[in-house]
DNA sequence: TGTACATCAGTGAACGCGCGTTCACTGATGTAC
DNA sequence: TGTACATCAGTGAACGCGCGTTCACTGATGTAC
């Protein structure tokens, strides 16, 4: 074999990291199967060692883009207890940071586009929300909290929102209003007190 | 002239609306020129009568989506006092059947597509976001709360991802326990009673 | 009132372009003997 | 250890397709005389 299969697994991932970056970036649209292989340093045509098809590659990084969320957002809470951590994921989606970089929580990036996708990608799509709003909710049910799911389901919704408005707004000052507006309510309603 | 000024000015009228509906339900990217004239019964060729370029069409269309939506929202609450017409609002948005309806409220349709547009997009979506805020806004004053302006994109923003993460959820009787608690929560926020 | 002309919304072939996909190929390396 | 062969990730030209835009045109109707 000219090259081995640790060779081709590791164009593989990084194929699939450069292709969930796209993706939290300019959505499943722009995310095309030349640029991405341009972008890896290789010719389009050996694309197709790697993913059947677009549609593949897509799907695949759709479970990326998700399984990194949810790995970033466990790692908020690591070693707090359910309500520190809770506090601290919650301050920081809420942040100016947060706003002013794009591409960073996959329900912002993604949420109007899904719906309009095809079936398949709608279903990863799916998945990857439900494994947030259960990874959210095992914090919400830790902090002792009734309905952890709907509550988790809540709080994903009321934070995407938020952020996704925030970067609407063209006055600035509102925006970070909004933004500080948005973790008080929602820290007295989980009864997690002002700071973290 | 073989035809006729208000003959010109219907045919536009007849595009913008097509091309509207177009945008609400499958974003600015599939809003394509041929497509558009098509569904009008006309050529391809003759969009440049009313239209300098694609961008244009699309720039007038998201000012039409937002006007639109500004009208619909504004009979909801017509000859309603303030605190009942936002009560409504909130329980007409916040329903089952805007769930289950693409393509009703630009943000949500709109919000995760538009930071990635060009520049010019992305000013007719904030002015058509501020043209809702503050008519929201001018309700919430109304009802006597302070704070009109932030509580209105509050308002907008939590509701629009509520809408959007009930559309996502696979579960559905979790979707609609997650839109009833959303419009008892801020039915309370806003003291507007249990009922309209 | 009747005729010649100008206007311009709409036509439809053609353009360049970028896309996803195919396919005959290359050539470095693992395997068989 | 050395040689012949098989493998297969990656190459790059080519394909069909749909897109936005251009452009010479058509022909129904308003205007000028």
């Amino acid at each position: 074999m000219g090259y081995s299969q640790e060779h081709k697994a590791e164009t593989h991932a990084k194929l699939l990291k450069l292709a969930s970056e796209t993706l939290r970036k300019d959505g499943p649209d722009k995310l095309g199967v030349i640029e991405l292989m341009r972008a890896a340093g290789l010719t389009h045509g050996g694309f197709y060692a790697h993913f059947r098809s677009r549609d593949d590659l897509v799907i695949e990084a759709l479970n990326a883009v998700f399984d990194q969320a949810l790995a970033r957002y466990q790692r908020y809470g690591e070693s707090l207890p359910p309500r520190r951590a809770l506090g601290k994921f919650i301050d920081l989606y809420l942040s100016a940071a947060h706003r002013d970089t794009l591409s960073v929580c996959p329900i912002v990036t993604l949420n109007s586009d899904l719906p309009r996708q095809p079936l398949a990608y709608r279903a990863a799509y799916r998945a990857g929300v439900q494994k947030l709003v259960q990874a959210i909710g095992l914090w919400i049910d830790g902090a002792g909290l009734s309905d952890w799911e709907v509550k988790a389901a809540d709080l994903l919704a009321e934070m995407a929102g938020v952020i996704a408005i925030s970067r609407a707004v063209p006055d600035r000052s509102l925006s970070d209003d909004l933004l500080a507006s948005a973790r008080r309510r929602i820290r007295a309603r989980l009864n997690l007190g002002s700071v973290s």
